[in-house]
DNA sequence: AGAAAAGTGAACTAATTAGTTCAGAATGGG
DNA sequence: CCCATTCTGAACTAATTAGTTCACTTTTCT
């Protein structure tokens, strides 16, 4: 969380808030939308003390994206925990990730992704590198242990990885995106969790689970 | 398709050049990436011209999206087909829903629509109930006919739904909208059409699917 | 043909923007 | 306390933009 002095260009003691400023800026209004003087305003910080650390706007821009997406994967970093039975681990990534997907630091940071992603084509790669496939490469490394286990039974588990976190996404995600329902309901964001987990596991999970509850709780609506 | 004349504020013979000029440029640059001198360039009419159909940049941004959604609705409307076994439809289904996904026409429209949804509230919802909405209701439409006929067994069709249209976004969807992957490997996207059918079939097929391979097809990876 | 409607193009306003410049104020280390 | 570095603020350029205006041409209808 203090690293931020791990840096190459940097000149002065108010870099920290420029980038502050910028963040706030083009978060709230993405990259057209903000203006260099309202970043500077913000940042608190005269607009030649800005220019003298960023040749342009663009830079900046990538500079504060770059930042967002160490802070992203840092975050996803710590989604997978244990050895635990497959359900309980599965339901807890499950929890953690549509929780961050309905945050609203993930939001715009993905809307700005989203949208800036043609005009800046290494800014849609670090995205995706910083998030969606670190989350992945966690849930790959747990389904692998899982699997040696006898819990799970997957060939291909990039794929699978790929199918448990986009069904996290069902419903509210796009939902949110949108701003169709700005609200997020916690009841609808379990029912997307336990969703999540119960088709997985009807897909993927073996007999052999080990789970804290009955055996057919990854069937619960078969009588 | 001939019903572009079903109007209510046009005045002249120029108006679909306007549009088609509309389109082309904000799907391109976005909303404020396109110049409206651009855009009367592109529709080959004076910028008054223009203007005597659009009041202002605003308005013109939000018919593009309005007949572009239409658009949408309408591809989407001819995708659920016949009452055939589950298996067939929902992989004929999928297959349709992943193409269209991965076309260079919905890449455009997502990515403007996430990207000017809060400057535009309007566009998210019109987009939402258009498209994402639109396919629900018609798989929601086909579920509860294979219900009734005991091949699926499903408490919540609507959400059902939703997983089923959310798991066709394995994998591509993200790649595609990051540009981390700009081709659209057709047995990739196979792929993703087997993967969401097995897996919703494993959750919410019962033993009586009557498809035309041998009932494990659904498990074809279960020795 | 003749008149009304629709379209043109080019010039114009007013506003905003990215980026520059510079004389001087604040800051901080030795 | 002095001096170099950093920062300021305000004015400035040059470019772009949305939107307007108007004398003029083209199309269309009858």
């Amino acid at each position: 969380m203090v690293q931020q002095d791990d840096s190459r260009v940097r000149r002065g003691r108010k870099f920290n808030q420029v980038l502050a400023g910028a963040r706030t800026v083009f978060l709230e209004h993405g990259f057209e939308g903000a203006s260099v003087d309202d970043i500077a305003r913000v940042a608190g910080v005269s607009k030649a003390t800005l220019y003298s650390y960023f040749p342009d706007k663009k830079l900046l821009f990538l500079e504060v994206a770059r930042a967002e997406c160490a802070r992203q994967a840092e975050e996803a970093v710590q989604l997978i925990d244990q050895s635990a039975p497959a359900a309980q681990v599965l339901t807890e990534a499950a929890r953690r990730i549509v929780a961050f997907l309905l945050s609203d630091f993930s939001r715009r940071v993905f809307r700005i992704c989203v949208a800036e992603s043609d005009r800046f084509p290494e800014l849609g790669h670090q995205f995706y590198h910083s998030g969606p496939q670190m989350v992945r490469e966690r849930l790959v490394e747990f389904l692998q242990k899982a699997v040696a286990r006898g819990e799970l039974q997957i060939d291909d588990l990039d794929f699978a990885a790929d199918q448990f976190a986009t069904l996290c996404k069902a419903t509210l995600h796009e939902q949110a995106m949108f701003g169709v329902c700005t609200c997020a309901p916690p009841p609808a964001a379990e029912k997307v969790v336990q969703g999540a987990v119960e088709m997985f596991l009807a897909r993927y999970g073996t007999g052999r689970i080990m789970t804290d509850r009955a055996p057919e709780a990854a069937h619960p609506d078969r009588v």
